[in-house]
DNA sequence: GTCTATAACGAGATAGAC
DNA sequence: GTCTATCTCGTTATAGAC
């Protein structure tokens, strides 16, 4: 449960504004920001390009609010599961905040700018970098409570070991995309994360 | 050591066709496919467009030339790996074939049409998926062999823990890449090699 | 808030001279 | 093998009517 995206596109009772973003959301975790146009959006909406313009202004400012809302999403998904008890329990539900996305064939949007990155305006590419810092610091506080817990175990650092989720769970979505293969995705999540259970018995991770 | 990728952009003895395949591949891998132009490519070989099209008809043949050569380099990477004794000595080396490519800022070619996969022409799109599978395959053998050997120790298939390494040296390098931070994708590379490395030596109370 | 019309530019691609 | 010139199309974006 729980895709942070979408959720709105059917309703017609909607603002355009929160339809033009859903589905240049969608259109951009499908092909990416530099193969998406005005006219791909004003297409599926029936509307046409500067309708578009008016809500807003340039692909910029575009970018801009997908970025905003895609993040704001994903921080409230973090917080709905920082009421589940146990840090497996948020890992495994973090887990499939991803799964959920690539259930319906998308990137996760800020992997996919990741790749576009350097083709990105200045403000996109502040706010791609806050997202995934974001990310961090949420999987960072499960990480070291579920250490001090007891419950997980891990050689590297909290940060590091929080960088490398993210890594492996974005490199999954990436390379089972193409394959369209969520089983690609889904075992490599769990192998991911049964990693960072504790091995029986007499052998435990140093403090740190 | 050992980039499969450039070698040859600098030398003037080298046909246009291959030069031409230099400066694509730099600049698809820092940009995307869709963000490359015959302009941009010609520009910086201070050719024009017409002269890109006698070597290359169309992007779609481009990028399927680009794709080919870049596999067969990789696949040749592999192969010179295969002289190196111990699982892991080819396993850290597949892994700086990666960080040699992020070194120099950019993406892994098919890392990149990965993220761009549903926009690409079908010839391309199987050359990514080729790609990806040759890896695996590679991997494969080197995780059996590895195993059988109990140099390594891993909890699922081989096919599975090949995919799982391929998708966290894909991701780490999308990640590190906005971040301009090479040592996140040597973190998360060392401690996902790490991860396979038997009990006894990752644990430090002893003998199982 | 949405439209028609159009500007201004860059893209991939081709014809034909040299 | 490379050029100039040109074509056609798609792109972002704006002006101004409704």
């Amino acid at each position: 449960m729980g895709t942070p995206a979408s959720a709105s596109e059917q309703r017609d009772e909607l603002g355009t504004s929160a339809r033009i973003l859903d589905v240049a959301e969608r259109l951009v975790q499908e092909r990416g920001f530099n193969a998406v146009s005005y006219a791909d959006i004003a297409a599926e909406l029936r509307l046409t390009k500067p309708a578009l313009h008016y809500h807003f202004a340039g692909k910029a400012e575009l970018g801009t609010a997908l970025l905003t809302r895609y993040t704001e999403r994903f921080g409230a998904a973090l917080t709905a599961l920082d009421t589940r008890r146990g840090a497996m329990a948020k890992l495994d539900g973090y887990a499939t905040l991803y799964f959920d996305v690539l259930r319906e064939d998308r990137m996760c949007l800020c992997g996919m700018l990741a790749a576009e990155y350097r083709t990105l305006p200045q403000p996109m590419q502040q706010a791609v970098l806050a997202f995934f810092a974001d990310n961090e610091s949420w999987l960072e506080a499960v990480l070291n409570a579920g250490s001090d817990a007891g419950e997980l175990q891990f050689t590297g650092t909290y940060r590091d070991t929080a960088r490398m989720i993210i890594s492996c769970l974005e490199g999954a979505m990436l390379v089972a995309r193409p394959f369209a293969d969520t089983a690609r995705f889904s075992t490599a999540a769990t192998n991911l994360l049964a990693s960072l259970i504790p091995a029986p018995a007499n052998c435990r991770s140093a403090e740190r």
